[in-house]
DNA sequence: CATTTATAAATTTTT
DNA sequence: TTTATAAATG
């Protein structure tokens, strides 16, 4: 939603009698926020006001006296839901709106078990394995089955949980999932059921969950629990933003907690489905009439966010569009004087440091005008799209954030520090384990799993277990093995002086302890030092330790430190995001860049005609992020980094999204300058620049 | 025999 | 920048 039409709902508020979510809504919304009842399904294109809908509705709910401790928002970031929470509280649901249950399905289902988690066999204090964890436990059981030592083919780690995070959420049979999706493994469909086994009962075992029990447990709790009735029955209203982006599981959990759709309320466009690689599936959306035969359709189609020509792009880019209902995005907005539009440009550079130019150059423009930086975004297919663009804004001192990509969580350094935490939070956390003891120098695999069999976990007191009675160890190992028994009884001081409102002192110990080492193993250590003092500082934000892992895993704060420039200041800075990340998001000035084919669509995604779908919807997802100013940008030559050494140019084609848009796009040519040259070529590259010259 | 070091290879999107 | 395998080292 836009906020001027937010400004003018509020003051029409005043003005009339109408509660406050009512004010400024078009029929259809109108219609969506007040139905009671039966199952509702809010087919809302781009731009339509569908966060303004369901703010309205959860307004309009405890307007009503829904009890918002019964209210279930389901969204797809904790931010969407934050902001849907906020927008609801102006509009009339004061502050009980801080009681409805809002977020992610993996953060309610973590809220829900760890209070239910008993009745389907799961252990009070269990931790959660991030996908970096979970692929290396898949490694470890992995290695057990002993499958490379046979000298075949065996599928890595990487591709295990890949085949199994697909079969557990699109709820296929393993054959069929690996005929699909995975064929060159097929011929292994017998191992690697046997490894999937193996890898279910040890997390069983060590009270470990992943990313998809959490799913998995939660469909359990509704369906073969002792609480299912109680659990049924704990929400009188469900609503659910971005269907189109829900899988199987969490429709079957949708149904389990409305089993007839009573109150049940979904907004999604299957046009904007994107999340098919994790096994989400828009078919929930066309699914969704027979799963509840009585419920009832509404349709938003006008946007009240882009410009006309901004909207005609999109549309030519969607017509081409397989298994996607047909629809043309029209502009509500009428704040707009016909010859002041700015058209949408097409913008052909010639390398990735002119692109970075023309992109800065526009944005500092823009803010010339009295656009700010945070109104502004740059949106591409992958992470390290952005990297020349990180630079230049960089020297330039304009300070951005980025979304997507790597996460702090991701970092390497974190992660040591964590698993500390995690071994007091459960002690048979192996992952853990293997992490903390790999830190020290003179140990290895084999030494980590001596050491293991020695714990003989699972064992609730293992780290008290360690501490007093220490494993042997090869000489050389055996004063950094002292060290870590040093930290960990330092650890179980703290918890025990404090209890859990300690987490930050922990930290404070570990650092102290294990600080030296981890500025030993890796490079850049001062900003990782930072990362960790950081870290401590979040800690001692949340109540508990369990609930600060959690959150941490569940909803990782997206890249820190990657401000550049003066940090804080002001508080004013660039977004540069992933298309995925940008999913919700709105900005009046967006770039798109990197829209060359083979980015965008993606090489990896051209092997099926599914695949080469979703680029074309995220593409389209991307394009409608703007309100007033659309830039698209290609460079005709572009690094592929094939090597680490290598320097290989590839010639790029526009996006053959773009076909379609011919005439409906302003084109814009950057002619290469003398220093684009010199700087493209940072080597003796002759031919590279030569042929670079034929295109100026 | 275990661990470290050298060498080569591979890199989407996210909870 | 990290990650699996092979050779070298203690």
């Amino acid at each position: 939603m836009n906020e001027r039409v937010f400004v003018y709902a509020r003051r029409m508020a005043v003005a009339d009698v109408l509660a406050p979510w009512e004010a400024g809504l078009n029929p259809a919304q109108t219609e969506a926020v007040n139905h009671d009842g039966d199952a509702l399904l809010v087919i809302a294109g781009a731009g339509s006001g569908k966060t303004r809908t369901l703010a309205s509705r959860v307004a309009r709910l405890l307007g009503d006296g829904a009890d918002p401790d019964r209210v279930l928002l389901l969204t797809f970031s904790r931010r969407a839901s934050r902001e849907m929470l906020r927008r609801a509280e102006h509009l009339g649901a004061s502050r009980a709106s801080a009681r409805v249950w809002g977020g992610t399905f993996h953060a309610i289902a973590n809220r829900l078990l760890r209070r239910h988690g008993a009745a389907v066999g799961l252990a009070e204090g269990f931790t959660i394995l991030d996908q970096g964890d979970a692929c290396d436990l898949m490694g470890v059981v992995r290695a057990e089955f002993g499958l490379a030592e046979r000298g075949r083919r065996f599928p890595k780690k990487d591709t295990l949980l890949d085949i199994y995070s697909r079969v557990v959420n699109s709820q296929r049979p393993l054959a069929i999932t690996m005929k699909e999706h995975f064929p060159w493994c097929t011929a292994d469909v017998d191992e690697v059921a046997g490894v999937f086994s193996a890898y279910v009962a040890r997390k069983r075992d060590r009270n470990l969950t992943d990313y998809d029990d959490l799913l998995l447990y939660w469909r359990a709790l509704l369906t073969d629990s002792p609480v299912a009735d109680v659990l049924r029955a704990r929400f009188d209203h469900v609503l659910v933003d971005e269907y189109q982006d829900t899988n199987l599981l969490q429709a079957d959990i949708i149904q389990g907690l409305a089993p007839r759709g009573r109150n049940l309320f979904v907004v999604g466009d299957d046009a904007q489905a994107i999340y098919g690689f994790r096994a989400a599936t828009a078919a929930n959306m066309t699914d969704f009439p027979n799963r509840f035969p009585d419920c009832r359709v509404v349709t938003l189609d006008w946007n009240y966010r882009s410009t006309q020509p901004i909207l005609d792009v999109a549309n030519a880019v969607l017509t081409g569009a397989r298994g996607v209902f047909p629809k043309e995005l029209r502009t509500a907005r009428d704040d707009l004087v016909p010859g002041n539009i700015s058209p949408p440009r097409l913008v052909r550079v010639p390398e990735e440091g002119a692109e970075a130019n023309y992109v800065c150059d526009r944005v500092l423009e823009h803010r010339e005008h009295g656009i700010a930086l945070r109104d502004q975004a740059v949106l591409f297919r992958t992470g390290h799209h952005s990297a020349r663009l990180e630079v230049e804004l960089g020297r330039r001192n304009i300070p951005f954030i980025k979304y997507g990509g790597l996460k702090f969580l991701e970092a390497a350094h974190v992660k040591d520090l964590l698993a500390f935490l995690r071994l007091l939070e459960n002690p048979s956390d192996e992952m853990a384990w293997h992490r903390v003891l790999g830190l020290l120098e003179g140990v290895g695999p084999a030494t980590t799993r001596r050491v293991l069999e020695h714990l003989s976990l699972p064992d609730p007191t293992a780290v008290r277990r360690f501490v007093d009675d220490p494993p042997g160890v090869p000489p050389r190992a055996a004063a950094h093995l002292e060290l870590l028994r040093a930290t960990l009884g330092d650890c179980l001081d703290v918890a025990g002086q404090n209890g859990d409102a300690s987490t930050a002192a922990e930290i404070e110990a570990i650092r102290a302890r294990v600080g030296p080492l981890v500025e030993h193993k890796y490079r850049a250590a001062e900003s990782r030092m930072a990362d960790l003092e950081q870290l401590q500082a979040m800690a001692s934000a949340s109540p508990t330790r369990s609930q600060f892992l959690s959150e941490l895993v569940i909803d990782s704060p997206s890249a820190t430190g990657d401000l550049a420039g003066p940090p804080h200041l002001d508080d004013d800075w660039l977004v540069l995001s992933t298309i995925h990340s940008a999913k919700g998001g709105e900005w009046d000035v967006v770039f798109v860049i990197h829209a060359a084919d083979g980015n965008i669509p993606s090489d990896m995604s051209l092997s099926s005609r599914e695949g080469l779908e979703e680029e074309r919807r995220l593409f389209y997802v991307g394009l409608t992020r703007a309100r007033d100013h659309l830039y698209v940008t290609y460079p005709l030559r572009f690094y592929v980094r094939r090597h680490a050494l290598d320097d290989l140019h590839t010639w790029a084609q526009p996006s053959r999204f773009l076909n379609p848009t011919a005439g409906l796009f302003e084109d814009v040519t950057v002619e290469p300058t003398a220093a684009d040259l010199a700087e493209s070529a940072p080597g003796p590259d002759k031919v590279t620049s030569q042929l670079t010259s034929l295109w100026a």
